[in-house]
DNA sequence: CGCACAGTGTAAACTACGCGGACAGGAATT
DNA sequence: AATTCCTGTCCGCGTAGTTTACACTGTGCG
């Protein structure tokens, strides 16, 4: 809960007319799905499972104070977990700093794949529904306001250091788009997936216009690209 | 996946009339949620991990064989655990069937809740639904389908040994109804709870006409009791 | 009938992970 | 300059999980 919009599901498929006897709206719940997919090995869903904690953990933290006040005692704390296997899973503080402003990154693009879904018709209108929501959800989100309120101390991570998010992001959000729109070519995904990764880090950081203005621009600057790139005009 | 019906959620809230430019029913993922609620130590993520991770494998073991084809070194590899941890979690293979015919019957307690939310103004429509789902999932499920065409070697767990998944499914479903009408007197909605329960095993062990038929009958049976508990007559 | 086979349950030693405590180094505070 | 706090690392310990092995039981087969 980080006072950000609703869920990401697009639509539930929900039936209008049925009589109050038969069943409505709901079902078995497929499976616990803790254990993810399906049988996934204990082992590695325990050391993810560690990971992921560390990491809610940290988010946690970073709620209340900026990434400077926070120790690395606090986080394994928080996390239930000591000092040592913190440090045992992530060599230095620099270094978990990264893998979690990645994972956050991965959210991000988690949620847009959401959006993308919404207007699977229309890239471009999907392209300005998720850049929109991602600025939205960016502004409020107590990690982001975090990171460039406080002492900017984790801006590195994001920019200068931010290679790796920026790759790893890049390349999810490709995977995204060609999933969608097979048409395409990897190359001309890869390169969109990129830009628009670095100017959504941008604008993340440092915010112009309103959402839906900033969205719309950079729709009108790219929608030409897009265009060409899934033949839409061929 | 069980072959079962959809998804659970009640109503995601969707917007009618939003333009192609705003953010359309998607948002950011709250967070992964596979820490759980909020700050669960590791240790006892770690913990309840392993057990559903072996809870899952067997789940899947049982969908092809009986379960006395099953044994446990299967369970155990299918966790990608050693046999001998099964035997440290859960005693012994009874003990074993016991817990996981005990989260079995948690999962449909679960998705019953679901059914009720529907229903949360008419709790006789409510019952109805529930039931109603509850048999057709029941019927549905390869779990309780193995159940009952191997050899009925599971049977007793449900039925002569059944006695901790009653206590246990009652009180579940007690909660369950006490929270949605808190008008009710504990004695009987803990009452009513542990009856539905035994009848809710009692038709899924040996289904009589279609689930809708035998949910309106339940319904019609106890649905007098319901109004009184209820209060909703006086 | 006896015998091998398969599965349960238990016991041993071994490994690996996570824990606790402690300590050197460095940076900030006083 | 002294103190304090945090990082990063070390070592010893306890526990959880693995591996191997071995009784015990029932079942099928020669």
């Amino acid at each position: 809960m980080s006072g950000l919009p609703s869920a990401p599901a697009p639509a539930p498929e929900r039936k209008t007319g049925s009589a109050p006897p038969p069943a409505r709206g709901a079902g078995i719940a497929p499976a616990p799905t803790r254990t993810a997919a399906a049988g996934r090995p204990y082992a590695v869903a325990a050391r993810e499972l560690l990971r992921d904690t560390l990491f809610d953990a940290a988010r946690r933290e970073l709620e209340h104070r900026g990434w400077s006040e926070v120790t690395m005692a606090d986080i394994a704390a928080a996390a239930g977990v000591s000092r040592q296997t913190l440090y045992k899973e992530f060599g230095s503080r620099d270094e978990f700093a990264q893998a979690f402003v990645l994972r956050e990154g991965d959210r991000f693009v988690r949620s847009v794949e959401g959006a993308l879904d919404a207007y699977r018709d229309d890239p471009k209108a999907a392209l300005t529904a998720a850049f929109g929501l991602f600025l939205a959800a960016a502004a409020e989100d107590p990690l982001i306001r975090a990171a460039i309120a406080g002492d900017g101390e984790m801006l590195p991570f994001v920019t200068t250091h931010g290679q790796p998010l920026v790759a790893h992001a890049a390349e999810r959000l490709c995977g995204a788009i060609l999933a969608r729109w097979p048409q395409a070519a990897a190359h001309d995904a890869a390169l969109l997936a990129e830009c628009l990764v670095r100017l959504a880090i941008s604008y993340a950081t440092l915010p112009l216009a309103s959402a839906g203005m900033t969205a719309s621009s950079i729709t009108e600057l790219l929608g030409p690209y897009i265009d060409r790139a899934l033949g839409l005009d061929c």
